[in-house]
This record gives C-alpha cells, structure tokens and sequence, in this order.
DNA sequence: TCCCGGCGCGGCACTCAGTACCGCCGCTCG
DNA sequence: CGAGCGGCGGTACTGAGTGCCGCGCCGGGA
C-alpha cells in the first residue's frame, strides 16, 4: 500500500508524512474502483479523512498523486549525475542513471503495475507521465551536452542519445509491466540499453573481443592552412 | 496571420472555417500582449466576437488553440507512412515522415516562433507540446514496429529508432526556431536526421559528394561503430 | 506556569476550464 | 411552403486549483 520514497523499517511510525500516505491510498483504492475521472478530489480527502486543501499541500494537482515518488528519483537522478566524474564513458554513465528508474519501479511492483494500468487507459495521466519522461531526459542530456561540449553537434548528439536511452528503458520498462511484473525488471532494461550503448557508446560493449580504438578522420583541403587541419585532426580525437 | 492547414487561394471567401482561424488569430493577440494564462477563454470569444460554446467546439481545449495544425499534419503522416511501401530503407522512410512535421512549420515562420516563444515559457503548454511529439512517435514507432517485425528486438529497435529521429528533427527545429526562423529549417532537420540515419539505417547516407579536389584521409579501427566513422567524416568536412 | 509566536490543518469563497442542455436562426430538401 | 437540420449562442452546472483566514497544537521564553 505504502509508496513513500522514504524507507521506514525499525519502530518508529511513519517519520515523514502519516497524511500523504493516506491520500495516496485512498486516492489508488478510489481509482481501482470507480475509475481516476469518476473519482474527484473532494471523493479523496473524505476517504482519507483530511481537509481538501490539504490534498493541494501535498500535491500541486491531482495527476500528482498518481507519481508520488518521481520527484524523489528525479532529484536522485540529478544528484547521481552531478556526483560521477569526467572518467567513465558518460554513455554508460547516463545508462547508470535510467537504471535507478527501474529500480524505483521495482521496488513497487505491485503498485508499479497498478499505476501502469491506470496511466494507459487515461489520457490526462499519458500526459502527465509524459512530462515527466520529460524531466528525466532533460537531466539526462543536460549531463551529455556538457560531456559532450568542444565536440561537433555536441547538443544534437547529447539529446539523440538521451532519447535512445529514455526509449529503450520505457520499452523494456513496460514490457515488465505488461507482464504484470513477473521477472526481472532490472535485467530487461539492461539488455535495452545494451543495445543503446553499442550503438552510442564509445566502446561497442557486447560484441566484445574487438579493439576498442576509435576512429579518426582528416580531410584537408589543397590549399588549407595547416592550422586547420590540427584543428580538425584535434576536434576529431575529441580534444578540447 | 492565418495558419489554417487548408489552402485558400481562389476568390471564395475562406470556404473552410472562417470562425475558427478567427478564434486563432485572437487568441494568439492575447497570448502575446498579456500572457497565456493571464487569458481566458471568455477574452478570447469576446476579441473573436463569436460566443463562448463555439471556442470548444472547435477546440477541445484552452491549449489545442496554440496547434490548430498538428491534428492535420498527424494525419499527412500517417498516411505518408501507410502509403510508402515496404521497399526503401525504413530508417529513411522514418525521417522523411520526420521532415513533414518541420515542413509545416517552415511554412509559418513567424507564427512558428511565437508559438515557440510561448510554449517554452508555459509548463501547461509545454506538456501539451509533449503529448503531440509523443503522438508522432508513435506513428513511427508504430510503422518501424511492422517493418522490423521479425528482426531481434524489433519492438525495442523500432521505439529507439523512433525517438532518436524525433530527438534530431526536434534538436535542429528548435534551434531553428530560437535563431528566430533565420536559414533553412529543413537543411537543419536534414543534418541532424543524417546523423541518426548513419547510426541506424541500412545505407550510412548519401554525403552528397563536394568537391573532388578534397583529400580524405581515413583511419578505422574495426572496432568503431560505423556512424562514428560517417560522423567524423561529416565534421571533417565542416557539414554544419 | 503562563504567554506567545509559528505552523500545520481545515473551511470558505472564488476563478476558470470544460460540459450538458436548450433555444434560435437560416438553409435546404421534399 | 413547411419541415427537418445543422451551426451558433446562452445558461447553468461540475470540478480543479487558489487565496485567505481562523483555529488548535506545540515549543520556547520570561
């Protein structure tokens, strides 16, 4: 029942937020039943037994209560991004970062499904979850364009990517929901974003065994002042 | 200031629906003297001079006012893609349909970057915005999903390739749009899409041979993926 | 112990988007 | 010439979201 972001194992009693619980379960059991139009904000709160005004505290709008927990993974998403380092291949950096999504969704599964039925089937809630896709690709190729500055197309390549893999996670994202959440949800979406990373990444991860050198192009014009050509010989190596 | 769909060039008198580009070009004044959520429906009916009941009939609602032409350039898509056979690469088949969306908007610069401008300063119509790239995505989709069916993964390959077009058509068309409609917003579209045609498309793409005098040096190892090396060789010569 | 300030909550009233219903008018067809 | 009929406007209603205020609880300070 419970889908609080926060973890509450030992014995004290609901830390965070007894009421913000309580309308999120009435609002879910209210939906299951009647349906997420038929069931109105007013229906919410007397179930819950709280004020309405204190529905609007909690949630800006009613779509809110459908994704209580994306605003928590999203800020875990910024803050895993802006912690991990210029080292790594920010392909599979970005990769890392989808993959806390569908750990959150796992963590639910349950609850997960039931949401996913829901959002299907209601226009207003598609849009609601697709501005929220949004945000998480925001983040995503917000992080590639600065990994990416100096090179060319930096901020086409940075979005491209960042929708590759937003897409390959929701496919296999909702291929487990679909299935009602039998198997592993986490290993679905690394074989999708396998696919993204051999194909965006800098080393093409699963036909393994190759070299991982990279490519290097120059083109000179007859006549081009040699400067340019270590200009594109240097943009090429992907040096600053 | 018109921006209906249809054509009107002979001497009858706006035969499709004069009230409703009326109801645009009103709503559009407001919008851009005082704001889009500082304007009511009632507002614009009234500036439009028509009565209140008929701005919904024509728009199911406050936000579909700002895209009176998408609902139309869906259904050209749709039909461009279920008319197009099962010959041609249907990566490129993809990307053409792509181009029929920024076609549209290179069709009315100006309206384009106001409603530009707007959408991205109004998080109700930037939702909203979603909702219709969401759509297009998945005509895409929905066309890869057929032509892939039978390969690996075609689903996940299918909905991948999907966003990475719209991801490139809409890198390029919004950067279009925020140099104010200045160059050509489909030789843009065209670069951004020829990149993901190279990483995902049967033929790299057709580099559109410049001069002969050119000198071009290639070094590739064969571990790098073949875009990467289409890529480096678009920035070599300075395709940008 | 009493007082005081803050804060979380509930209640009221309001705006506005969107909908159902009805009544009017002009057009066209029988 | 009369009868449908479709486009349009008006009225009234529901429900989401907001501003405002008053209450009660709780902690700190004199």
């Amino acid at each position: 029942m419970s889908s609080s972001s926060t973890a509450h194992g030992r014995g004290d009693r609901a830390v965070k937020p007894p009421i913000r619980d309580a309308l999120v379960a009435a609002a879910f059991r209210l939906f299951l039943e009647r349906g997420y139009e038929q069931t109105t904000v007013d229906d919410i709160v007397a179930l819950a037994g709280v004020g309405r005004r204190s529905f609007f505290r909690y949630f800006p709008s009613k779509e809110d209560v459908v994704f209580p927990d994306h605003e928590r993974c999203l800020a875990d998403m910024t803050d895993f991004l802006s912690a991990s380092g210029d080292g790594d291949d920010p392909v599979r950096t970005v990769c890392d970062a989808a993959r806390l999504v569908v750990r959150m969704y796992a963590e639910n599964p349950a609850f997960s499904v039931q949401r996913y039925r829901l959002t299907k089937q209601v226009p207003g809630l598609r849009a609601y979850e697709l501005s929220v896709v949004w945000r998480y690709e925001r983040a995503l190729a917000g992080y590639l364009r600065t990994r990416f500055a100096g090179l060319r197309d930096s901020t086409l390549r940075a979005d491209v990517v960042a929708a590759a893999v937003v897409a390959a996670h929701n496919n296999a994202l909702r291929s487990w929901l679909r299935s009602d959440a039998t198997g592993d949800a986490e290993a679905a979406v690394d074989h999708a974003l396998g696919h993204v990373q051999a194909a965006f990444g800098d080393v093409p991860v699963p036909p393994a065994g190759e070299d991982p050198e990279d490519v290097v192009v120059v083109v000179s014009r007859r006549g081009a002042p040699l400067w340019r050509v270590v200009q594109e010989l240097e943009a090429a190596l992907g040096r600053d």
